[in-house]
RNA sequence: GCGCGGUUAGCUCAGUUGGUAGAGCAAUCCGUUUACACCGGAAAGGUCGCAGGUUCGAGUCCUGCACCGCGCACCA
């Protein structure tokens, strides 16, 4: 406790909340019992005797750069569920940590060196490549851990975790090797996402989708040849092996099942006519030229069928077919190379403009090139032995059941939508930085482990996605697979608070990881947020300039305000409006409540509001009780997680109701005086989760309060 | 094409099982020997997208439509 003499001081100044903000974080980690790392943020540090755990695992961000607004709407709506039920006495762990983000990471890192000294990996080779990106990494990672500090996040530092450390390593293989071993886990020579730019494979959710302005053409591979075809690709047509028609097509059915040898711009093809249904009568000519190495669907086509497939597309996106007039180009070199013979043949029948979706990787941009690669995959529809069901019904299984409920509960649909169209999952990257295949070679013999067994094995040169190891980011970061008492206690986790952008990247996964490995699930309740936006609705990014930094506004408003101006009004799955004006009106909120704090103070001062001197009048006993039904009302809202209504509805009681008319009526109406003090240190309590620095800062001057708010006990209702 | 959301005050959005429309910001007027101008008071502002239906009663439930946004699939 301060003396008086400072706290009247302290109050007669507005409130300051740069300055109060950072030393209420320190004293927060240096709380508790003394050796014990962590403060009161290590549940095992907190007072009473707490049965019941509540667990929330921190996304674990990017360290790619620093943070945004996203970043700390996500941590507000963490730390705001974290703070509430350590206050209602559950033991109460925030796990943090980062992740590496393989492609994402790598890619920044590989753009910087390439701008900066024009120097490509290849350039650097593997083991310089990963130094430099593991630097950058580190760096990123304190930037990123002093901010998650600057938010207020009461997360447990003692237990911080790195998707890419040594123990989420032991994790990633164990369960590698868990899959390989039940028949999950396969390579294969499968047609795959390729990013040339990024010189790898990339999943399917990877794909971000744009539409452009493309060219149909419509042609004959020959003079002779019977049927037209029509593509916006006339260069991947070197690599057809046949032309597929819809069995109930009349018009080519006299066609199906002939065979033709053609010179196409140079290259002899060889083309077979074959009936599928897949093929759409009304698209183009009803005619499909099938390229079973570069388009997915073809590929399926091709198994079908047994067709040759036959690559004519390098990983650089250049043409490995034909003469000196193909060889080597460009993709979109030969489309005109080829369209030009297609008219001087007189083989081209129609040109025209259409609106296509085009494939491009999500972190680097590059445009999808699909090629048939050697990688590795899950498959998501083998039974799983000794199981009786496969991956993808453990990833629908517990949200049909209810024992995961996602709130908003509509998303429940995209969510079931999304694992029917689910096809395997490839988990090879070709690239450097991430958890490295856990399989060794030595000739034709295969080692799948931990650790090689001997010197002489080579290891699998890829990574894999990133998703593989944050799939297992509730239990991985509880120590498993070691049975650890953490694992016990705090597993499964209560809560995941997310974005809905990874509902199917992530939240899929860690069901599907969890449910395999554990026989459990990962938490109870996703909690999706949404998007971050401006106030005239547009996306805060980077390129657009329209992006708020939330130090900014900790330095400007006080973190505090900025963390009210994202809760209030901000209903589950709906993106919302942040401007710098919100954020001021909640610094000013802040200010009142400091006032508040010292009238209440200054009145004590001069005349006690002991209930022996003063006694409860009837008046103070119902405006008592008026603010019993508004704390449960909020209390309900705590627990039905709408932290938009409960924080809306203290802001508006403590400024509207208890300020603006119980004080003001106090002045001239000493009975209504007893209930001041009351109602005024339970507002504290409900107003911590929200606001925690300037309720701490008050708490320690308010009379009576000889621990710290953060480990104080909710109001009684 | 399939699916999901939205449409409420000038702007941004709440409105939890149907019961007389709410907040913040902005704009208007008044107020400063005061806990707080980072303030107080007052007034203003809405046929709750459109059309039907259920109901004693609909912003809320049902049907259809329009527009905006998003996801998935297709994309020869």
């Amino acid at each position: 406790m301060e003396n008086p003499k400072n706290i009247a001081e302290k109050l007669l100044k507005p409130y300051d909340p740069t300055e109060t903000e950072s030393r209420i974080y320190k004293l927060w980690e240096e709380s508790g019992p003394t050796m014990q790392p962590g403060g009161f943020f290590n549940p095992d540090n907190l007072p009473g005797n707490r049965e019941k755990a509540f667990t929330i695992v921190m996304p674990p961000p990017n360290v790619t750069g620093i943070l945004h607004m996203g970043h700390a709407l996500a941590t507000t709506l963490q730390d705001t569920m974290v703070r509430y039920k350590r206050m209602q006495g559950f033991k109460t762990l925030y796990i943090p940590g980062t992740d590496h983000a393989a492609i994402a990471t790598q890619s920044k890192v590989e753009k910087e060196i390439k701008k900066n000294e024009n120097l490509s990996r290849h350039d650097l080779g593997r083991e310089e490549m990963l130094k430099r990106i593991e630097a950058f990494a580190k760096q990123s990672h304190d930037t990123i851990i002093s901010q998650i500090k600057t938010l207020g996040a009461s997360c447990d530092w003692s237990r911080e975790a790195f998707t890419l450390d040594e123990k989420r390593n032991l994790a990633v293989n164990t369960v590698f090797k868990k899959m390989y071993d039940d028949g999950l886990i396969y390579r294969g020579n499968r047609i795959v996402n390729w990013d040339p730019k990024g010189q790898t494979t990339i999943a399917d959710d990877e794909i971000v989708y744009e539409e452009r302005k493309a060219k149909l053409y419509t042609f004959k591979y020959s003079k002779d040849f019977p049927i037209s075809i029509s593509t916006t690709r006339p260069e991947t047509k070197v690599g057809d092996s046949a032309v597929a028609v819809h069995p109930d097509d009349t018009r080519y059915t006299e066609f199906v099942g002939k065979e033709y040898n053609i010179e196409f711009c140079g290259v002899p093809i060889h083309i077979k006519i074959i009936a599928d249904e897949e093929v759409e009568k009304d698209f183009g000519t009803g005619a499909l030229g099938v390229t079973p190495a570069h388009s997915q669907i073809d590929w399926e086509i091709a198994d079908r069928h047994d067709l040759p497939r036959i690559q004519v597309i390098n990983e650089y996106a250049k043409m490995m077919a034909g003469g000196e007039n193909l060889l080597g180009k460009k993709t979109t070199e030969a489309r005109e190379v080829i369209v030009e013979w297609l008219k001087s043949e007189g083989l081209l029948e129609k040109e025209e403009e259409v609106n296509q979706n085009i494939g491009t990787a999500e972190r680097t941009g590059g445009i999808i090139e699909p090629l048939p690669k050697l990688q590795w995959f899950v498959n998501v529809n083998k039974e799983i032995p000794g199981r009786g069901k496969t991956l993808k019904e453990i990833m629908r299984e517990p949200l049909e059941s209810g024992k995961i409920k996602i709130i908003p509960e509509y998303f429940n649909k995209t969510y079931f939508h999304w694992i029917e169209n689910l096809r395997d999952w490839c988990i090879s990257r070709q690239i450097w930085y991430g958890h490295r295949v856990p399989v060794w070679y030595k000739g034709e013999e295969i080692f799948v482990g931990d650790k090689a067994p001997s010197s002489e094995w080579v290891q699998d040169e890829d990574t894999l996605d990133t998703w593989f190891s944050s799939g297992m980011w509730t239990f991985s970061t509880l120590g498993w697979p070691e049975q650890t008492k953490d694992l016990a206690t705090y597993h499964p986790t209560d809560v995941l608070e997310t974005g809905y952008e990874i509902l199917f990247a992530w939240v899929a996964r860690m069901v599907l990881m969890t449910g395999y490995n554990l026989d459990s699930i990962p938490f109870h309740t996703v909690y999706l947020h949404g998007t971050v936006r401006d106030d005239k609705g547009k996306k805060m990014s980077k390129s657009a300039g329209n992006g708020i930094d939330p130090t900014d506004m900790a330095h400007k408003f006080g973190i505090d305000a900025t963390r009210m101006s994202l809760l209030v009004g901000n209903t589950p799955g709906t993106d919302v409006a942040v401007s710098e004006n919100k954020i001021k009106g909640y610094k000013n909120f802040a200010n009142k409540i400091w006032n508040i704090t010292r009238f209440i103070l200054e009145n004590l001062a001069v005349e006690p509001l002991d209930s022996k001197l003063s006694g409860p009048t009837a008046k103070s006993e119902d405006l008592i009780n008026e603010f019993k039904k508004v704390t449960a009302d909020i209390t309900s809202d705590m627990e039905n997680y709408r932290f938009h209504l409960a924080s809306e509805k203290i802001y508006h009681y403590i400024w509207h109701r208890f300020a603006d008319e119980i004080i003001e009526q106090s002045k001239t109406d000493a009975e209504i005086k007893p209930a001041l003090l009351p109602i005024w240190t339970d507002c504290i309590k409900i107003l911590h989760p929200f606001m925690p620095h300037v309720t701490e800062e008050i708490w320690s001057i308010m009379p009576g309060t000889d621990k710290l708010l953060i480990i104080e006990a909710w109001p009684q209702i």
